[in-house]
DNA sequence: ATGCACTACATCGCATTATGATATACCTGA
DNA sequence: TCAGGTATATCATAATGCGATGTAGTGCAT
C-alpha cells in the first residue's frame, strides 16, 4: 500500500545506507536493523542486499567476510574513500532539495 | 550524467509539483519555471507533463483550459481537496525521512 | 530426531517513475 | 518565410524498490 512511499525512497535508500555505514562497517542484516529502528525509514532484505551488491560493484564499499555465531557467514561492508565522497555529494544535493521543498511548501498559499 | 540524481528526484518530483501548486493554479509551462528557478530543483517537460496527467487521473488536481496570448491553449492545474491531503501526507513523510537521514549522517563516525 | 524460529544472505520479476528524443501547434518579429 | 519562444504531449529506455521465494546455519523446545 502507499506506492508513493516506494518512490520517495528511491535514491534516498542509497543515501541512507551510505550514511548508516558512516558509523563503521556493518553486515547487511545489521544495517537493516540499524536503519529500521529509526522512524521514517523502513527497508527490507529485498532492497538492501541488491543495493549492497551494487555499491560494491561501484566501489563505494569494500567487503570482508566473517563467520557468524548464529547463522551463515556475515559479509561486512565498509565505506571506501570513493564511497565517502559519494555520500557527501548526495548529502549536499539532498539538503538542497530539502530547502527547495521547504521553500515551496512554506510559501504562503494564496 | 549523474543518474543517481534522477533517482533522488523520484517521488520528490510529485511532492515538488504539488507543493508548487499550493501557491495557486498554474499551467505546466509556468510550473516548470516556478520550480526551476529554485536551486536544487531541475525538471523538464518530459517529467512534468506526464506527471500532471497522472495527478489529474488520480484526482489530486483538476484542470481548466484557457487560451494563451502567446501560444497554444494553456491547461491550468489546481489542487483538489484530495490533492492537498496527499501533499500533507507526503510532506510529513518527507520530513520524517529528512530527520532520519540527518540523524544517520550526523551521528558521529567512529 | 524433528520441527520451529531466528539469523543471514541472495535472486527473480513486477510496478513505478524520471528523462532524452521527438513531434505538434500557436504566435510574433525579422 | 523562417526562427524562436510559448505550450502541450508521447515514446522508449534506464533505474530502482520491494514482494515472493529460496537456501543455509544455529539453537531450542517437543
Amino acid at each position: 500500500m502507499q506506492s508513493w512511499m516506494s518512490q520517495l525512497r528511491k535514491g534516498v535508500t542509497e543515501l541512507t545506507v551510505l550514511a548508516a555505514l558512516r558509523q563503521g562497517e556493518a553486515y547487511g542484516y545489521e544495517l537493516l536493523q540499524r536503519i529500521n529502528h529509526i522512524e521514517g525509514l523502513a527497508l527490507t532484505e529485498s532492497t538492501v542486499y541488491p543495493l549492497l551488491a551494487r555499491l560494491k560493484r561501484e566501489k563505494f564499499v569494500s567487503v570482508r567476510a566473517a563467520p557468524s555465531p548464529s547463522g551463515p557467514p556475515r559479509r561486512y561492508y565498509k565505506l571506501t574513500a570513493t564511497g565517502q565522497k559519494r555520500l557527501q555529494e548526495m548529502l549536499s544535493q539532498w539538503k538542497l532539495m530539502g530547502n527547495a521543498v521547504s521553500q515551496l511548501a512554506e510559501g504562503e498559499p494564496e
